[in-house]
DNA sequence: TTGCAATTCAAACAGTTGTATGAAACTATC
DNA sequence: GATAGTTTCATACAACTGTTTGAATTGCAA
């Protein structure tokens, strides 16, 4: 195993690469050519190009979701095993939001890479997207213990509309800062959270009785 | 100019293969094999691949927005130059959610080439979406309007979450089918349309005055 | 029919791509 | 310091890509 020196300056160049030029015109000799090794090392340390592209996302990837869980978890901890809706929406696209937006982030490869990720989708990522369901679904049922008025429909479509504006947000925030002529402050991270959140609570507890205060226990 | 036969030919057979299979592996072999013409042909009749990709995404493009503008025009002029807001919002998000999704437009194929558009993003279309904000300039001005008290940031930051849902609700159809286990209903386009302007317009008229009885008529 | 332009065609071009190979260099163990 | 295992390297491979070429064919007007 050695230094791993050569294995993680691959990494580091393909991300940095990948971040500013995007997945569809980078070489695999472009990307040895930056990181200064050898061609052949790329499938020797990593099987093929698409296994490095994987692994690149999920390092990152794992990395949020940790984050994620862990916020949720306190919540319900905190709440004893019912947590509020915005803290529960809050873990779900705080960290994501966190991780690639705001001043500092924005600039950094790993954001721009995971931004990158978001807007272009080639194969090998959009098969771990696809794993992410179960990760989702613990979030549908803090969600539903939360809210058990609500219908599970409503509670998908909120945890649907919730992801929408993140991402989208995400994905499409240099058009935003461009349409608003930067009066849309991307960089205040927080209060793009707080304004995502405060929506899709409103999709959620809207036209129902307040979730604070409960006072239909009816058929519960 | 003739006959078409060979030009629109390959049209067809291009957004078919590209709904079926995305741009990523589609080459214009594959193409004119299924278009039944000569490999030439395309770059006779469209100059380049891109060009291809380009004018069939214009096409179906224009068309949306089209229909966009209609019903925002027709708004504003009932209302005389104010539209409520629930109105622009349809205008703005119905035509692209009815255009993708429902059970017979989910399997036709100019509805599957542009969900395949949104997921991903080869370099021509993404050309030509990013004209489209003088585009969505007009909508932005037509939601001042119709909502005066509310600051420019939080009508941009609400047309940036209404095209949020309808964008992510047409790309994420497949996971939130299956993330719901069937529950949500995509197929139903009214129901889908009716959710995202009801959330859109929550989160541009909540903690203000009503909208529809407006209290402050101080200027105008 | 003749002539001319538009269209189609087979074939080749020029370049790039990810991957595989086998020898060379290195590293650590005994 | 010889040896075995790991890592690096230059190079070749094989396939695929969009595009171009120039000749053949077609269709229409004179």
């Amino acid at each position: 195993m050695a230094s791993d020196h050569t294995r993680s300056a691959i990494l580091a160049a393909a991300e940095r690469l990948y971040a500013d030029r995007g997945f569809g015109d980078v070489t695999l000799r472009d990307i040895v050519a930056e990181a200064g090794v050898n061609l052949a090392a790329v499938n020797y340390h990593f099987g093929s190009k698409d296994e490095l592209i994987a692994e690149l996302f999920v390092t990152r990837s794992i990395a949020t979701n940790r984050e994620r869980l862990r916020e949720l978890k306190a919540a319900e901890e905190e709440g004893g095993g019912r947590a509020p809706i915005e803290v529960i929406l809050r873990a779900l696209v705080g960290p994501t939001l966190r991780g690639c937006l705001g001043p500092e982030n924005q600039r950094s490869t790993a954001a721009r890479f995971m931004i990158r990720a978001s807007i272009e989708s080639v194969p090998p990522i959009r098969r771990i997207k696809n794993r992410e369901i179960d990760h989702l679904r613990k979030f549908a049922g803090a969600m539903r213990r939360s809210l058990p008025d609500r219908s599970d429909v409503d509670v998908y479509w909120g945890l649907n509309f919730a992801l929408a504006m993140a991402h989208h947000t995400i994905r499409e925030s240099e058009r935003l800062t461009k349409l608003s002529e930067g009066k849309c402050d991307l960089d205040d991270v927080e209060d793009v959270v707080a304004r995502v959140v405060s929506v899709a609570t409103m999709a959620l507890t809207a036209g129902r009785t307040e979730q604070k205060a409960p006072s239909k226990v009816a058929a519960r």
